[in-house]
DNA sequence: TAAACAATCTAGCGATTGTTAGAATGATTA
DNA sequence: TAATCATTCTAACAATCGCTAGATTGTTTA
């Protein structure tokens, strides 16, 4: 039957709108920007640091691919993912890329300023420890991503605002400080100022998408 | 600091590399075949109706995204997936496209010619029963690939030989088919067969790779 | 009601991709 | 050693994509 190929042809095609949708950098940028929450264009926009039009077509294809949601609210549009599965679908998708394309691995080591500064992703004894108090997590994203999400027992210090707030930190125990996720820089910045203070501070990879994506 | 944006752009696009081999339709039935086991370039081409050039063409974008792995055997090329996850990546694709695009929702329905002819995909009380002998899962995909993975208490019988050996099967208890995945028209075809010769089977969507999948 | 604003739509450019066909490679068989 | 086979590489073309700029829509504010 020649008709199978042609239902054959029409599912793959389905999934692979789904695929396109991942296939470009710019794209993937802004699903990790919605992985923190709801978000207007414009500020999606400048976050990627592209132009509001250029912000717009990219948001047109998630929306063509049914990804996204967006809702008006005054003069702006705000976009967010349309479900969980979807922040799933970019963890996954960028911990196969880290596992299997070593120039990515290569590019993620010059992050970390120094090996040690990143902290063994130990959930587990991670969570007792904040538990306990014995290591304050620290979420340095903007305030309304924190209030959207955040990792449990995370203090909200936006980066911006750090050193002017250090004296909300305690000296005494370590702090872990984490931002939206693998490919972004606010952590990183927030433990080299941390330790250039003389706090004791490493830098957690994860972000809420990927905390959430793994149960 | 234009260092930053430079860095980020470099990471994403990384990722983006694999996000692009999941945006071809073709490349997604090559890597729906790899899952079900090692295969030359030859048979990746036939079974995906397409020509052995092209099929070569797109497992070079497979190579060079690291996903796959290649082994000659005489005159042969074998290729293979380079991991499980790429395997998991696909069944997490496919079902976020079922998830959000209903046109896919739809193409699907039509693979079912019955509603009932789907067994909910109830993974526990299936294997349950399979361990009891309550019903016979029937693995109706070429011998190689049953022999590289198979469900539980599968059954082998690929479907061009399922008439002639239609003996082999009991009258007395329900037949659960299963094939590629929920793209495979094979089970849907056995079941017809089953049917019409008065077997009580139904068809299971999910494949070995569904099934690893999810845990 | 007019002006300002946020976002989308349309058109067009160069770059990339999917596909095909012909030449080249590397292993096996005669 | 020559001939054959499976696969890849190269070149080329049309289709699609990423991006930019100008016109347009719909909403809010003056």
């Amino acid at each position: 039957m020649k008709d199978a190929r042609k239902i054959k042809d029409l599912l793959y095609e389905q999934v692979a709108r789904i695929g396109k949708v991942f296939s470009s950098s710019k794209r993937l940028e802004l699903v990790e920007l919605l992985c923190q929450g709801e978000k207007t264009v414009e500020t999606l926009a400048q976050e990627a640091s592209i132009s509001v039009k250029l912000t717009s077509a990219h948001l047109r294809e998630l929306r063509m691919a049914h990804l996204v949601e967006t809702k008006r609210q005054g003069k702006n549009i705000h976009y967010r993912l349309a479900d969980k599965s979807v922040a799933d679908l970019w963890v996954q998708i960028h911990t196969l890329a880290e596992e299997r394309l070593i120039e990515l691995r290569l590019a993620l080591q010059k992050i970390a300023t120094q090996p040690n500064d990143l902290v063994p992703s130990d959930r587990e004894s991670l969570m007792k420890a904040a538990r306990k108090g014995e290591v304050v997590v620290l979420d340095v994203r903007p305030s309304e991503e924190y209030l959207n999400a955040h990792l449990p027992f995370a203090r909200s210090i936006p980066l911006d605002e750090l050193r002017q707030r250090l004296a909300e930190l305690p000296k005494d125990r370590s702090i872990v400080a984490y931002c939206r996720g693998p490919y972004c820089l606010m952590a990183k910045d927030a433990v080299e100022l941390l330790k250039m203070e003389g706090y004791s501070a490493v830098h957690l990879r994860e972000g809420v998408a990927e905390w959430a994506a793994s149960r």
